[in-house]
DNA sequence: GTTGAGCGTT
């Protein structure tokens, strides 16, 4: 046995490596000292080139003649990719012609039976560069409900995941295959602390500084919030979370779906009791679905004021007059807890006034078109693009 | 003729 040095191209240390007893390597033995090696080379002193080492099933062959290992350095061959020169070379050449990212397919779910793959793609197409889209269809050709499109740029491809779509009267999510992110309401924010004397156009002038502004929405009569649509849900995904300043008016952010930060993802298993109902609003699942238009009389219409909504509230636990089926811990004549619910005031109104029982959709019939109320969640977004 | 959460005959 002898040992044969071997380094790394970048001028580190060489470490001798012992040969096995035929004066083979392994090419673990190698690994083992250079995680990802894949070979050896050397110079040729006759040439000045350098000479790739036989490799066969793992192992490494002496090569010089007579089967011996010379007193050469030895250099460690790592796969393309992990070599820095084609790094750099990806970052220069490479990247600038490729798209930044790939693009997937995007699964999208919930369409009307009805949907081919020319409507997927009519509907699709103003986002960006179509190069695939597909229905998924039962044996008899009946769609399955849903299909898969794919872009050829990825801007278009972020501007359409995560969001829902109307496509044919239904809400349809559009996601990465798998993946378990729940769709974003949409790019809509909800801006809550406004005063009655912004209008419509001032809010817009204001957010358009973060990206086009598809539309602005302010309750009538007054109710101290608005929501602004973002014609890309990233510009509002970015301003989520932190408060504006509006002519010196200090105005509150949020989602416009109150699914959207991670804090009640993460608490949406969770029951009312356990956690912290006001938090969650009545925003989705069965509470939003239970704040019927009935029970908006309460907060909307004529009477609307905060205190007055807040005692003309039916006591807890009273059933169908409370918040919805899941809000019975939530009392709210006890003013340690309607303390605790002013603060979190936006939330409340996001989720009760966002497409729900306030909001006063529309379209008669309810989340898409479906008779059956019992399907949670959407219903805060139901077919409300024109808020006004 | 119906349906409405899911994940693609490779």
């Amino acid at each position: 046995m002898l040992y044969v040095r071997i380094a790394d191209e970048h001028d580190n240390e060489a470490i001798e490596i012992p040969t096995e007893e035929n004066l083979t390597i392994h090419l673990s033995s190698i690994t083992a000292q250079f995680p990802g090696a894949c070979g050896l080379k050397y110079r040729n002193l006759d040439t000045q080139t350098m000479r790739g080492v036989k490799l066969v099933d793992g192992i490494l062959y002496p090569p010089h003649d007579g089967g011996v290992w010379k007193d050469n350095l030895y250099i460690v061959v790592y796969p393309k990719d992990n070599k820095r020169k084609m790094e750099d070379e990806d970052s220069q050449s490479i990247r600038s012609k490729r798209p930044a990212q790939k693009c997937s397919d995007l699964i999208v779910l919930g369409l009307p039976w009805k949907v081919e793959e020319k409507d997927l793609e009519a509907f699709f197409a103003p986002f960006g560069d179509l190069v695939m889209t597909m229905i998924k269809r039962d044996s008899t050709g009946k769609s399955k409900g849903y299909g898969f499109i794919r872009f050829s740029n990825h801007e278009a491809q972020e501007a359409v995941i995560g969001k829902r779509h109307l496509i044919e009267g239904r809400w349809c999510d559009v996601k990465i295959p798998h993946s378990k992110e729940q769709p974003k309401a949409s790019s809509k924010i909800f801006v809550g602390r406004i005063t009655e004397r912004m209008t419509k156009d001032e809010l817009r002038a204001y957010f358009e500084q973060f990206g086009a502004v598809d539309d602005v929405y302010i309750p009538t009569p007054f109710r101290a919030f608005a929501f602004v649509t973002f014609h890309d849900n990233a510009v509002a995904e970015k301003l989520i979370g932190e408060d504006q300043v509006i002519n010196g008016v200090s105005v509150y952010i949020n989602t416009a779906d109150p699914k959207g930060t991670k804090d009640q993802q993460t608490n949406r298993q969770q029951s009312p009791q356990e956690g912290m109902p006001y938090q969650h609003g009545a925003g989705y699942g069965n509470r939003s679905s239970g704040f019927s238009p009935d029970q908006g009389r309460y907060f909307g219409g004529n009477n609307y004021n905060r205190e007055s909504s807040f005692s003309g509230m039916p006591p807890q636990n009273s059933g169908s007059g409370n918040f919805g089926n899941n809000s019975g811990g939530f009392n709210m004549m006890n003013p340690a807890v309607l303390a605790a619910a002013l603060g979190s005031w936006n939330n409340m109104l996001n989720g009760m006034f966002n497409g729900g029982g306030g909001g006063g959709g529309g379209r008669g019939s309810g989340w898409q078109n479906n008779t059956d109320m019992k399907k949670d969640g959407p219903n805060w977004n139901k077919p409300d693009g024109k808020w006004s």
